[in-house]
DNA sequence: AAGGGTGTTGAAAG
DNA sequence: GCTTTCAACACCCT
């Protein structure tokens, strides 16, 4: 499940194997995944244009070529591969990018989640879903008077906030858990009930445990391999998320499973101590 | 062997 | 408008 760690790490490896290379024709084997373009005009559009660079935003790629951009949301397990045109369409390989130098890019999803779009080059960030997105977790956007504004009013436990999107771009499931673990915050805390403090150490959290998780190239858990095939690191420095009935690296107490706002949700009950409310 | 868990997003419902 | 619930889908585990 690639978080934006591993979307930075698949953007990363991507970049530097197929910008500059031309498509030649594109082969869509699931129409559904392909948005609001049917698969006839999205591949006709695309083929014989040059790509000349890849972003990230959040979880979101933006795979730009010279009068298109195709947005690429990997959702839960999309993965993308590199093979030679001749290799066997597998399975799952639900978009397969011919170039014209005889390789192929094969996007890869069990699931079904994941989806494509192609809009005019430079208009990504005024598509629905894309223009509501709060600022990153490593940007200098993210400030304190900014999350503070979105708390005021707000009953939401912290947890479920810090996974809204529009609030923060790019915080998936296993990091908020890493960043409140960080902040010493019980996930259940409702957001009206954050101080300052509170706020600057959710912050820190989130530039710590993201910049140090890129830095490793993210965390593998379940079936995620990014699209070089290489494992992240950051799996073995999770401080709570997956480790229901192991111990607090910090004060040994045995870490608890709980679920909120439908998610599974890992939390030290002594580091992450809930609020006494007030009154 | 049926059913629940897994996670992201957007649409629908409250 | 804000918040919660669910659907999209496939696979793994019990």
């Amino acid at each position: 499940m690639p978080e934006m760690p591993e979307v930075e790490t698949v953007r990363a490896t991507l970049s530097s194997m197929i910008v500059g290379k031309t498509i030649d024709h594109i082969l869509v084997r699931y129409p559904k995944m392909i948005q609001p373009d049917t698969p006839e005009s999205f591949s006709n559009s695309l083929s014989h244009q040059t790509l000349e660079s890849i972003e990230r935003y959040g979880k979101y790629l933006f795979f730009h070529f010279q009068t298109d951009t195709l947005i690429s949301h990997l959702r839960m397990e999309g993965k993308y591969f590199l093979r030679p045109q001749s290799e066997p369409v597998l399975n799952h390989e639900h978009v397969i990018f011919y170039f014209t130098d005889g390789l192929s890019l094969r996007y890869h999803d069990t699931r079904k989640f994941g989806t494509m779009q192609r809009v005019p080059r430079g208009t990504q960030f005024s598509v629905p879903g894309i223009i509501k997105m709060g600022p990153e977790p490593i940007s200098n956007d993210l400030t304190v008077s900014y999350l503070l504004g979105k708390t005021k009013n707000s009953f939401r436990p912290v947890k479920t906030f810090l996974l809204d999107q529009t609030v923060v771009s790019g915080l998936g499931n296993i990091y908020v858990d890493e960043v409140l673990f960080y902040a010493k915050l019980h996930p259940l805390t409702p957001v009206n009930q954050l101080t300052k403090n509170d706020i600057v150490r959710i912050i820190d959290g989130c530039k710590s445990v993201i910049s140090r998780a890129i830095e490793l190239g993210g965390s593998t858990i379940r079936s995620y391999v990014s699209s070089l095939g290489v494992t992240g690191r950051f799996q073995t420095e999770l401080a709570v998320h997956m480790r229901k009935d192991e111990l607090c690296n910090k004060c040994e107490s045995t870490i608890i499973k709980i679920k909120v706002g439908g998610r599974g949700t890992y939390y030290c009950p002594l580091c992450q101590k809930e609020k006494r409310k007030s009154r």
